[in-house]
RNA sequence: GGUGGGGUGGCCGAGUGGUUGAAGGCGCCGGUCUUGAAAACCGGUAACGGGCUUGUCUCGUUCGCGGGUUCGAAUCCCGCCCCCACCGCCA
């Protein structure tokens, strides 16, 4: 969430940044709802002071005269009496007063708050403006001495390729019927070797990120509370995107939600803590089934591995202190991790630079690694694919946005030891089944068979092919 | 699932209606003493929000969370959340 001392300042720049990325947000209503609500806050304290003022005049009195009142005869008892209630009656219209105030704060600050999480972090300058991914700029790209993704498949290899797809059917490395049949449309299964590639890769990816660049390994929940989403800025936003798991209609206490990636948990991990400014910055990573309804993708990449409900996701996080200058570098190397791993995989690949349009409401910026595809893209004239990008990554940078509305903060020994909000950030370090399609289809035969890609090999005992 | 106990500051822990933001202790910071350190002693030590005269300023909120009773609530009442123990079930 966004600093409201930042929008009274300036909420220009807020408007700018919602409009950039295409949110309709009604910031003019926040400002007022806000000017509002100070103003009724201010006036309640003020009353509050003088209430408390008089009740510490007044209670002490009330308690002697309560005291006298227990052996006093009967006349005094009745003039006691009377003060008593005089005394009790001074701060009544104060209190009914307070009274009405709070309620009225209550009202307001309802639709203020609501109103606050929807305002999204402005896009950085230097994001480019656009409305959709077909603005994003490419930065680089990068691929194996073996395959020039600017030839077609058949000119790198020598034969027409086979879709993923087909390359799973033929080698029986998934079951998308038995999927379907199981749970619905975009849900598969992976046996044999298929699903030992997807364990390989994912191992490969933990190890790498762990074990190579010293992120601290984690287990978490899948399952968590809604705080969880509103705190790291799926929600309100993403809330349909979420699988929701309703026990309060059981009569439990309070709902769940299935994570749509590691990162809610890695980040939610340090809520509402006060984190020891010698403990950044926070290295962790995480491997966990994700989970996303895919709602508003209805007819798209309906077939295969790439949009599925149900996927799994080795994620990398870092939160560091509040400095502009390490974020970006940050960001830079969580990046430069994902490069080499994919030189390692050897799948050819691009950086992206996504677009104001193509950010979410909580990034200021964002990467995207994408990965050749020979089986994407629009068809040639012999009604084969030609091959296309197809987003594997995704690299964010979020200043305090994620940390302020998760309460992180960290004493800034700079500052004379003021809380700060922390900065955040996040890059997939390898999501599988989706990476398998470039592998599948990059390391194919002719004979239908699939080299086991080098790295993989010592995840696969040794296993150099798939199929003869 | 059943029964019982409990949530107080960075931590432990006292506090059952009236200057209690909260005793005491630990920790931490500063000082005295010391060649230095330790010990001892003295002092300090919350977060968040609002206001403006932006200050070693001021006001408010916060004792798990939300509501209620009261002139006044950490303390009484109601609802919720969480934790612990034992029993049952269980990968």
């Amino acid at each position: 969430m966004i600093d409201l001392k930042q929008l009274r300042d300036d909420p220009q720049r807020f408007k700018r940044g919602a409009r950039d990325k295409g949110i309709d947000v009604d910031i003019d209503r926040l400002v007022k709802l806000d000017e509002q609500r100070r103003r009724l806050l201010t006036e309640q304290e003020s009353k509050r002071a003088e209430q408390k003022k008089l009740s510490k005049q007044i209670g002490p009195e009330i308690a002697t005269a309560m005291g006298q009142l227990s052996d006093a005869d009967p006349s005094e008892r009745k003039k006691l009496e009377a003060a008593i209630e005089l005394l009790q009656k001074q701060p009544t219209t104060l209190k009914t007063e307070i009274q009405g105030l709070d309620r009225k704060i209550t009202k307001i600050e309802r639709d203020w708050r609501s109103l606050w999480l929807e305002v999204p972090q402005p896009p950085d300058p230097d994001v480019p403006k656009g409305d959709s991914p077909k603005d994003n700029v490419e930065i680089r790209r990068w691929h194996p001495p073996g395959f020039d993704p600017n030839q077609p498949f058949v000119k790198n290899k020598g034969f027409q390729p086979k879709s993923h797809l087909e390359l799973l059917s033929d080698l029986k490395l998934a079951d998308f019927e038995r999927g379907v049949k199981m749970a619905g449309a975009r849900h598969y299964v992976l046996r044999g070797d298929g699903m030992r590639l997807h364990q390989a890769v994912l191992r490969l990816g933990f190890d790498c990120i762990t074990d190579e660049h010293g992120f601290v390994a984690m287990s978490l929940p899948a399952l968590v509370r809604e705080e969880c989403m509103v705190g790291t800025g799926f929600f309100p936003a993403g809330r349909d995107q979420a699988y929701h798991i309703e026990e309060s209609k059981r009569g439990a206490g309070h709902d769940l939600f299935l994570i749509g990636t590691g990162e809610v948990s890695l980040m939610a991990l340090h809520a509402d803590e006060i984190i020891d400014a010698d403990a950044l910055p926070l290295k962790y990573a995480t491997v966990s089934t994700c989970f996303r309804r895919e709602a508003g993708a209805a007819g798209k990449d309906t077939a295969g591995l790439f949009r599925v409900h149900q996927f799994d996701k080795v994620e990398q996080v870092v939160i560091c202190r509040a400095d502009e200058a390490e974020s970006r570098q940050w960001h830079r190397t969580m990046i430069e991790i994902i490069e080499t791993l994919l030189q390692r995989l050897e799948l050819p690949y691009r950086l992206v630079q996504c677009c104001t349009g193509d950010l979410g409401p909580k990034n200021a910026d964002m990467i995207d690694i994408e990965c050749w595809m020979p089986g994407r893209g629009p068809l040639d004239d012999i009604g084969r694919p030609i091959g296309a990008f197809g987003e594997t990554h995704s690299a964010s940078r979020l200043y305090d946005y994620q940390c302020r509305r998760l309460n992180m903060r960290y004493r800034d020994q700079a500052s004379g030891g003021k809380t700060v909000f922390c900065h955040s950030l996040n890059n997939t370090v390898i999501a599988s089944p989706r990476i398998l399609i470039p592998i599948l289809e990059l390391y194919q035969n002719e004979n239908g068979s699939v080299t086991v890609p080098q790295v993989l090999r010592p995840y696969m005992n040794g296993q150099e092919r798939i199929g003869s």
